[in-house]
DNA sequence: ACAAGATATGTAATCGATTACACCAACTGG
DNA sequence: CCAGTTGGTGTAATCGATTACATATCTTGT
C-alpha cells in the first residue's frame, strides 16, 4: 500500500487548518485568493489525493450510481451504458455495475446498496424484477432515488425513462402499410414484459385503425432473442395463408427470423418485408440491411442518468415529471419493400 | 435518507461491546455461541446494515474493482464483464465501471482509482492506453493491482489473461488450408493493436510454414470494426487475382466484409471462404453463418478476476504466474467451404 | 468612532466500523 | 495449588474528511 499525503499533511505545509484545506477543495469561492494559492501549492508538493472512503463516511454519501441489468451479456444495453457513464463521469460521479440474476443469486436485497452507503441512486434497465423485489422497493423512504429505464414496472410510481414504444409500433405498421402490404404479422417479446405488451397493443391498435384483417395466430409470441425469431420464422412458413409483412418487437428477433428463412430458400424482402424495433448495431450491416425503428439509447441513458442525479442532489425537491419519454424514428433499409401481388 | 441502525445499536441490543458485534459478522468463529445467537437477533431485529464507508475508511480498501474498457458501447467486452460480475460478486465485491476515453477526457490518473481508495484494483481491456499513462502506471509500486485481459502492452511486465492468438490464427489457416484453399488473406485489427500484429504474425508464419504464396497486398489493413470489414471486401473485389478465403482477424470485420460482398452479388462461401475470430454472438445467427475461432469470454473474465483478486488478497505472495493464456476453438459453421476449381 | 455585518479562518466533534491491547475466567499439567 | 495457556470479551484509538460553531479581522454606514 502506498502512503497518501492526507488532509493533515496539506494543512502542515500550507499553513492552516484542515478546514481551511477542505474548504479551499470543494468550495473554493470561501476562501481568500491568497490561501487558496498556498493550499494549491501543498497540494500538488504533497501529491495529495482526497481519500473518498472518508468523504463518504463522513457526508454519507458515495458518489456512485448503481446500474442493474438484467443480463450483463446482452450488447442491447451497451450502448445505454455508455450514455449513464459519460454523464456519471462528468458529473464526478462512479458506476457501479451488476446483473439482477446476481443480485438475486447472492441474496442481496437492492435496496441494501442504498442502505450501505454503496449507491446513491439505482438505475433498472430490467422490468421484470422478482415481484417480491418490487414490493419492497415500491414504498420504501429510498424509492425516489430508483429509476426504471427502457422497461418500467406497471402500477408502480418509479420514474422512468423510455421510448415511444407505441409510436414505434404505430410507425413501423404504417410503413409496412404504405409499402402495400395488408397482411401483417408481428412477433412479440416475452409475454409479460412491459415492452412486450405494448408494442403488441399499440400494433393491434394501429392495425384495426387502418382496418386490415388480423388473424390471432399472426401474433406470434417470442422473447426477443435470435432464437426465438427463428422459431417464428418456422411457424410463419407453415402458414396456410402467409403475412406478406412482419414487425418484430426487437431487432434480434427479425434477424433471427430472417436467418431462419434464408435457411429455407425464402429471401428478404421478396418473399416478406420484415421491419425490426432497436436499431442496433448489426442493424445495419446484417444482410439484408434491416428496417427499423430505432430507439437513441445513448440519449436514454444521459436522460436516465440525469433525471437521477437530478433527484440525489435534490431530494426534497418536487420531481413531478416522473416519465421521459424519448421519440423514436423509423431507418428504412432493405429488409421491407414494396408488396408485388 | 432513512435512518439504519449502526453497530452500536446492536450492541445495545444484544448487551455486548461494539468489538463483539463485529467480530461476530466478520469473523464468526472467535465468538462464543451464545454471543452468536445474541448478536444475530439484534441484528435481526435492528435491520442492522453495514456501512461500506466506513468500514472501506478503517480498512482502507473498497472492495471493490475497477474495469477500464476502451469503449462500452463494444459488445465485444460485455461477456466478458459478466464473467468478471459473476466472480466479483461472488467474493463480496463491486464492479465498478469506465471507459478509457472517459478517464482521458476528465483529466483523472487511473492510478488515483487505487490511492484514493475507489477500487482495490484494476482490469484493464484495453491494449491501446495512452503511453503517457502506461508509463505512469509501470513502475507504480500499485502496479501489481492492476491487470490487463484480452489486450496486454508489449514490453511491460503487468499481469495478465489472454487467449491463444498465435494458435487461433494458424488454427483458422490450416482449417482454410484444409479446405483446399491456396491463396488466402488476411484483413488485420488497427495497426498498432498488440492482437493485430499478433495474429499477423501467426497468419504469416503458417502461411510460410504451409508453403503458400502470400502476397502483400492480401494483408489488407483493417480495425476490428464492420465498416473495415466493407471496406476490406472492396479492396478483394478489386483484386486481379482473387484469393478463395480470408482469415479476418474479428468476427465483426468478417460479417462487415460478406455483407458488402452481399452488396456487391458475391456469394459466401460460394465465392470465398471467410473465417472470423472471437465468436461473438451474432456469429452463429449470421447469415451465412460464420466459421470463427472461438475465445471463451466468459472465462477470460473469470480468470481476469480470480487473478487480480489473489493479487489484492496477498499482496505479498508471490505471483509469478503473470500471465494466463486460455485456449482457443475452432467453430465450424457455413461461411468456409472446400475450394472447387 | 462605533455598532453591525461581512469575510476568513480555526477548533473540535463527528461519521461508523475495525482492531491492538488489556483483562478476566476457566482450565491444564506438574 | 499455582503458573501458564486458552477462550471470550471490553476499552478506546483510529481511519481521513467535513462542518457547525466560535473567533478574529475588516468594512461600512451613520
Amino acid at each position: 500500500m502506498v502512503k497518501t499525503s492526507t488532509l493533515q499533511e496539506v494543512a502542515r505545509i500550507a499553513n492552516v487548518s484542515t478546514a481551511t484545506v477542505s474548504r479551499t477543495l470543494s468550495n473554493p469561492d470561501v476562501v481568500s485568493e491568497s490561501t487558496r494559492r498556498r493550499v494549491s501549492e501543498a497540494v500538488k508538493v504533497t501529491g495529495y489525493r482526497i481519500n473518498r472512503a472518508a468523504r463518504n463516511l463522513r457526508t454519507q454519501r458515495s458518489y456512485s450510481v448503481l446500474v442493474l441489468l438484467p443480463d450483463l451479456a446482452n450488447p442491447f444495453f451497451s450502448t445505454i451504458l455508455e450514455g449513464i457513464s459519460s454523464h456519471l463521469s462528468h458529473e464526478g460521479y462512479s458506476l457501479l455495475i451488476a446483473s439482477t440474476k446476481q443480485i438475486h443469486e447472492s441474496g442481496e436485497r437492492l435496496i441494501d446498496y442504498l442502505d450501505d452507503v454503496r449507491a446513491d441512486g439505482i438505475i433498472i434497465l430490467d422490468g421484470s424484477l422478482d415481484p417480491q423485489v418490487v414490493e419492497m422497493l415500491k414504498d420504501a423512504p429510498q424509492a425516489n432515488r430508483i429509476l426504471f429505464a427502457c422497461e418500467w414496472i406497471e402500477g408502480t410510481k418509479f420514474p422512468s425513462v423510455r421510448c415511444q414504444n407505441r409510436n414505434g409500433a404505430r410507425t413501423a405498421v404504417r410503413h409496412l402499410y404504405e409499402l402495400d402490404h395488408r397482411k401483417i404479422a408481428h412477433v412479440t417479446g416475452p409475454k409479460e414484459n412491459v415492452l412486450s405488451i405494448t408494442r403488441k397493443e399499440a400494433f393491434i391498435k394501429e392495425m384495426a385503425q387502418l382496418n386490415l384483417v388480423l388473424k390471432p395466430e399472426w401474433i406470434i409470441t417470442g422473447d426477443f432473442s435470435l432464437a426465438a425469431g427463428c422459431l417464428a420464422a418456422k411457424t410463419w412458413i407453415e402458414f396456410k395463408e402467409r403475412p406478406t409483412a412482419v414487425f418484430c418487437a426487437s431487432d434480434q428477433l427479425a434477424i433471427g427470423f430472417i436467418s431462419e428463412l434464408s435457411r429455407h430458400n425464402f429471401k428478404v424482402p421478396r418473399d416478406i418485408s420484415v421491419i425490426g424495433f432497436d436499431d442496433i448495431d448489426f442493424a445495419e450491416q446484417f444482410i439484408p440491411p434491416l428496417t427499423s425503428i430505432r430507439q437513441d439509447r445513448l440519449m436514454i441513458g444521459e436522460t436516465a442518468s440525469k433525471m437521477l442525479m437530478a433527484r440525489i442532489i435534490n431530494p426534497h425537491d418536487d420531481h413531478t415529471n416522473d416519465t421521459a419519454i424519448l421519440p423514436i424514428s423509423l431507418v428504412i433499409r432493405e429488409s421491407t419493400a414494396k408488396y408485388k401481388t
